[in-house]
Order: structure tokens, then sequence, then C-alpha cells
DNA sequence: ACAAAAGTGTTTGTGTTACACCCATGC
DNA sequence: GCATGGGTGTAACACAAACACTTTTGT
């Protein structure tokens, strides 16, 4: 969230995106943290100009916490319960140094705009997790990765809102060869499988997995890459196109 | 669309359902025409209570329309684009008679927040259509059954909305054993094959279909089913609770 | 008896899983 | 040479497609 101006947004009507990276064998997710007396997580979100589709908003918005464009991003999902109130950020705003609200550029205006109940459509999206230099917004303490298995806790439904993704992502992942999204331009087998791995959450067997991706046709495989271990030098890859 | 308080709804945010049955081995869809002077077919839709979630908002529309309840209805994609403005149906009430209009209980501000840019939330049912007596709204003409394969020409984006339905159908209807939800209560083999060759547009080998669907060990056998023809008496089926 | 359509069984092919083996690399 | 990890091959299995045959029904 950061300064904006309401008459020119759909009312009661946002986006929040569940950022995935993935480094160190794990699932990523970036998420920060509100510039708030209590600890307070909530997923980067934004809200919809009048003139603007929804797509082209939920690019807008990821580009302003990565600085990147051009990347994967999908809609999966509606919140729209209708008990869908920001209750705790709402009386922090509330009880909040109206001078600080008023320095960070948030008026009352946008307190009263906050304390609505929103509709929510989730999106997530897939970057390089090397790519991506966190941007904070007005009201963020911090922007970190945290690994999928270890989330903070978070505000309304926002951790449901991670879960749906991750079922998204992991229903698309295969059928879709999302993969390289996710990864550097080149990598070995190895880096692909545990990075299936660590999506589902189970191990595969390393030949049989090799075979499947290497069947699917979509991989070039370039130069060996030696890492100076004491072991046969693995082939890096690409994915065509 | 039939009279409203603005008031009690979430402005420019819409859900637009398309109603599935399954008649003389054809897939058909629900599709009021709208009374105007142009020939103009629109999805059954609505809007949504201050006080309401999205799902529930999709049921009392679609109850609106069929009487029904209960009826398997899933959310399936969000339609955004900046350029979602019901042009032809603003220029037809622009030049309409006031009069009727008023009498129809549709006042100028109704006009004004259907004149509005809407993004739309879209759901799709499956019903046994025999089941479904479909209900006129104030403004349409005429609700009727239309075949996938033979659509009117609709408003907007909606042919679109029923494409992505039907995708969304397809990938459904084997995971999640939806068909039982367009056929009725009890049916034979045949009409089962039928439905999914009528949902994939392709033929099933018949003995093939049955094995398979037998093998998931959902259904469950009944008593035959004579019919006078001079060929062996099929079963009927059921769907396990 | 016969045609029509339903039910069932058998073979074939394909793709996945599991197991085994060989190869390159640095110490 | 040898431990380590990468690459490849093959048998076993499960699943789906194609083919064939038998059974029931009313004329």
């Amino acid at each position: 969230v950061k300064p904006f101006d309401t008459q020119q947004m759909i009312q009661q009507l946002s986006i929040d995106c569940v950022i995935f990276g993935y480094q160190s064998q794990a699932i990523k997710v970036l998420i920060p943290r509100l510039d708030l007396p209590d600890e307070c997580w909530a997923l980067p979100g934004g809200f919809i100009h009048q003139n603007e589709g929804i797509d082209h908003a939920a690019q807008r918005i990821l580009k302003e916490r990565t600085g990147l464009t051009d990347i994967y991003l999908e809609q999966f999902r509606v919140f729209g319960g209708a008990d869908r109130i920001n209750l705790a950020l709402q009386d922090h705003l509330k009880t909040a140094d109206r001078d600080k609200l008023a320095h960070l550029g948030i008026s009352e205006v946008h307190v009263q705009w906050l304390a609505q109940r929103f509709v929510s459509i989730g999106y997530y999206a897939l970057v390089d997790i090397d790519k991506v230099k966190p941007q904070k917004s007005t009201i963020d303490a911090s922007v970190d990765w945290y690994p999928i298995k270890n989330l903070p806790t978070m505000i309304m439904d926002h951790h449901t809102i991670i879960e749906e993704a991750l079922k998204t992502l992991r229903a698309h992942l295969d059928e879709r060869l999302l993969g390289f999204n996710l990864l550097p331009d080149t990598f070995t087998m190895k880096e692909l499988q545990e990075l299936y791995e660590a999506v589902y959450d189970t191990p595969f067997a390393r030949n049989n997995f090799q075979k499947k991706i290497l069947d699917l046709g979509v991989l070039e495989r370039l130069e060996k890459k030696f890492t100076g271990a004491a072991n046969k030098a693995p082939y890096l890859y690409r994915f065509k196109q």
C-alpha cells in the first residue's frame, strides 16, 4: 500500500500477489512486514485503476515490488467472503499517529478506503529469486523471502491465499512447463529435480525424472558444468526459446 | 438484471453465470434475451450485496433464474479488461422510453450504475435440465437453452466467458466426477457416455468407456431398464451417495 | 432365426516404476 | 585405484486402446 488517489480506483476490489521464488532447495514467498506496532505481515497487493485491466494492474503491482517486468503471472482465484475486512489494520490506523500517517501521504480518506470490505483477486507470480530486488512501500517495515514451510502469521485470509496459490502451482508446473521461470537461464538436471521436489514436497527417482523431462523435448543440452567436485561433471540445460 | 438498491451493492463488480445443462446429446447453456429493440443476449448475472460472500451471491443469482438450490456452482475466472463497458445496453437505455423503464422499476440511478466499467467474476453451474423452470427477470424478453455449438450473438465478452467455462468443465468433469450433476438420478451407461461425448466433442469406445467408469467405483448398478426395443436391456446406474 | 444393442473378455501397445550398470572426475 | 555423483539401459508393471466374442431382447 502506498499513497494513491482513491477516486481513480475501483472500490472494494483488490489484487493480492503470491510471488514465488526458489532458493536453497526451498520454495519461498515474498512477503512485506507492515510498519505497525504489532508484528503483522500481508501479501503484496494493490488496487485497480479505472482505465486499467486487471492483468495490467497485477503487473504494475509486481513491478513496484520486484522491479521486474515480463514475469510469469496468472490469476488463480477470487477471495470474496463477506467477512473480508481488515480489522487489524483498521484498528491500527485508527489509533495511529495521524501526523506520522500524513507524513507517509496517508490521509483520512485512505484510512476509510482501507476499512471497507474487499473482494480480492489472487494472482501468483514465478520469478528468478536472484533477479529480484525487493522494494519496500511506504507502510512496510521490511520485505523478505519466507520459505513456504515457515511462513509468518498473516492478516485475514492471506495464509489461505498462499495455500491456494501453491495448489495451483502444483497443478500447473507440469502441464504448462513453468519450471524455468523459477530457475536461472541455465541449470543442471539435479537442480531442476530439486525444484520439482521442493514444489511437490516429495522425492523423485533420479533416472526416471531425467528421462521424463528429456522426453518432453523442451530442454536444450549445453556444455558440461565443472564444479571441481570429485565426480562426473553434469550437463547444463536451457529451456528452448 | 432486476430492480435493486445500488447503495447495498459493491460497485463495478458483477457475477456472470454460465449454466450448463444436457439434453438430446448436446450440452446447452441457459441464456436470457434482453427486452431491447435490437436482438441482444446476455449471460444471467447480478451483483454482490455488501454483507454477502461472492459464492452466496452466485447461488442467489442462480436461484432467481432456475428456481434451484444446492446446485453445483464454481468460480472459474475473472474477466477484468479495461474495456468491459456495456456500450450496447448503455445506448439502448439512453434512448429507451423512460416511462417504460420506470414501470419496470429501473430508474436513472440504475442506468448510470449499468453504464460503469465492470469487473466480472465468472461462475459455471451444472444442472439437471429437466428440473429447471427458467425464470424471466424484468428486462428479459425470454430465457432459453441454447446448444453450445449454436449460441446466439452475445454482448461484450460473454461469448469468451462461455468458452472459458467450457474449458474448465472439460478439465474438471473427469477429475472431480461432475457428470451426475448434469444427468437425472438414474441413467444408463450409454447416456453417461453420450454426455462425455457431448462435453469433449469426441467419440469414445463403448467397452473401454464402460470399463474405465466402472473401475472408478463410484457407480451403483440398479435394475435393468426395459425400453421395449429389440435388444438387450441396459442396466440403470446411480452415483453413490 | 435374426437384427440390434448391451455386456464381457483378450490382446496389444504405451508409458511409468524399479532395478542395475557404466562413465567421468578429483583426490 | 577409488569414492562420488552423473548418465544410460533394461525388465517389470500398470494402464489404456483396439479387437473379438457372447448375451439378451422384441420382432
